[in-house]
DNA sequence: TTGAAAGCGCTAACAA
DNA sequence: TTGTTAGCGCTTTCAA
């Protein structure tokens, strides 16, 4: 090694000096890292990953969409990722993909990856065999753990969230709330589900039927098209923003006023939440702090293969109360108003002053 | 290795079957991939790097934001470098970070990246100084080439298609058409700015004061205001999707009505654009298309070190119209008409029946 | 069509 | 506090 020679070590000084071990006098690390300097020096990865066994990256298999969500959870883990110490590699998984995420996960292992993270997984029935390939450590964000020797999971507290979502609108006084569901085969979606069920049941109330989304608001307009059928509804807890304003637009469609005759909730607060018409009530999902405290976990887990895993916490609930949610109508009469061919009523240009105005929780 | 003495055959027999090389008989291949199946074997990437000096890895950086646009582009660059036969490395920029791109670019230098994608980047004079050191060739999405010797650069061609947007405003007989431009330390937001000046210039129309702000919903609604007072604007071109949505809502709240008083394009096509009220005429990027042949190009350069690079080719313009575009009203008297104050006019739940229509142009 | 030898640039383990 | 000796598991080069 050249540096070696020029600052007149030997080659281990300078693997000491580059890796911050003791044991290295100031005037030696000096004039190393001034060879290095001059010589334009840098470690070579793959040398230093074939030597040691390691390769100080990190997997991160996420499916591919540029969902607000997954999106956003994607950053957290980059950055956390980093600040780790690690490098990150990515492999995306495409809807439908025969190999998903066992393919996905696959790869990652030839590429060396010492961790794996899993983000917003769907259960499309390919996973779980993954038993006996991965020694690594892995992560699932979203979901419960893989049926993996060494695996973790953190952020599963969406049905908390769910329920206070929907404890919202009973507080608010709605005899019951409508459920606009994600697709079933995502751990997140049913997570919802079942937060919602458990509020309705926790107060003794009906349980209407779920319409099922995709995520997208051509879905959430499709459902509230259908929903808006229902005289009774006064208070729909849809599982993602854009479901919630693609609803809200099919209810004004139908003659159902936002949040005069429906209320709304959504789920993630997506940037543009605080400015639809009107300005949308929803969960604020804590991207960052899952993420971060999910990678410690697994930092944790691969440098100390055989200590016990770190616990996990669940994350806080952070409901952002805007324009989109009101107490129920009164009811007009005993029996069911009909109030599905209601005329367009008096001006509406007049939106209550609040474009960004938040309530936290 | 292992495999190579359970087939019987030497360990470069071995690596020419798993490298696809010529020269193996059909039985001698046939007889590794079996040893190799029995013995559960992979290629050791890190090894492979480091006795052929190439890592099979593309690096990308971006801005870690999880904005629609930048978002989707990343998703289309790590499928496209997935489709390539290569890996992902991914290193986030925040903005304000002094690092910044250089400091990302270097990193991935360190991984030994065999080539480097930098996505939708903003100029903060950080940059520029890569000249030297970066030896692989480097592809810039949406920006000039940086100053390196095998820069590439695609997906500049986002002048184009704002001039187009603004074009179709022209058409619908608006006198002139202002813009919300994006923060202009972005080259996309640049590129958007002068294809909206050109279109105006080019048709002989006065240009207004151009309102900046950040991408968000929260700035287009801060611009909507300031732009409300001035009674004579009836068009405005958003930089993007979210500040055209928070425009629209301002301008409601101004008793601006969209688009029977003002009309509002925006850009990127974002999935709820066309849920909102009203349904957002907008341009639709090709990010995936521009991923791909982005890719293929940085490729090439990195397969064919000598060659010329590949040229590169302008992506299609791809307007959708929807309803938030119409005529300009009728002027009603010579001078400035005073309608900041106009009261609120009449049903309105009634809108146009498009809640996904779209034309392409 | 196959194999032998050498070495990529680092770190582990041990010695001095 | 520093150095020596071996490899890590592949690909390269050359020879058979």
């Amino acid at each position: 090694m050249d540096v070696a020679r020029l600052a007149g070590v030997s080659q281990k000084t300078v693997s000491r000096v580059f890796n911050d071990e003791p044991y290295v006098s100031a005037e030696v690390r000096r004039r190393v890292l001034e060879a290095a300097e001059e010589l334009g020096y840098r470690l070579n990865n793959a040398a230093r990953a074939l030597a040691s066994g390691r390769t100080r990256s990190i997997g991160v298999v996420t499916l591919g969409t540029a969902l607000y969500g997954p999106a956003s959870l994607i950053m957290g883990v980059e950055r956390a990722v980093r600040d780790s110490g690690y490098t990150v590699r990515v492999v995306n998984t495409v809807e439908g993909d025969p190999a998903g995420v066992a393919g996905a996960v696959d790869s990652l292992l030839d590429q060396g990856v010492d961790g794996i993270v899993i983000s917003e997984p769907i259960d499309d029935g390919h996973d779980g065999d993954l038993s006996g390939l991965v020694d690594v450590p892995i992560l699932v964000l979203g979901a419960p753990p893989l049926p993996a020797p060494r695996a973790l999971a953190a952020g599963v507290g969406a049905a908390l969230m769910a329920r206070a979502a929907t404890e919202h609108l009973l507080d608010l006084g709605h005899a019951t709330v409508h459920h606009l569901a994600g697709p079933q085969r995502w751990y997140a979606a049913r997570d919802r589900l079942e937060g919602w069920r458990a509020a309705l049941a926790a107060h003794g109330r009906t349980v209407p039927p779920v319409v099922e989304g995709d995520w997208s608001a051509a879905s959430g307009y499709a459902a509230g098209h259908e929903l808006a059928s229902d005289g009774d509804m006064t208070a729909v807890f849809a599982a993602n923003d854009d479901m919630a304003i693609g609803l809200i637009r099919a209810l004004a469609e139908a003659g159902r006023r936002v949040p005069d005759d429906v209320s709304v909730v959504g789920f993630d607060d997506i940037p543009v939440a605080a400015y639809v018409n009107p300005p949308l009530t929803t969960m604020r999902q804590p991207f960052d702090a899952v993420a971060q405290e999910g990678l410690k976990r697994l930092v944790h887990s691969i440098e100390n293969p055989q200590a016990d895993p770190l616990p996990a916490s669940d994350p806080p609930v952070d409901l952002v109360v805007r324009a989109s949610t009101a107490p129920p109508p009164p009811r007009m009469t005993p029996g069911r108003a009909r109030r599905t061919v209601s005329p367009p009523s008096g001006g509406r240009h007049s939106p209550p002053p609040n474009g960004g105005a938040s309530t936290h929780n």
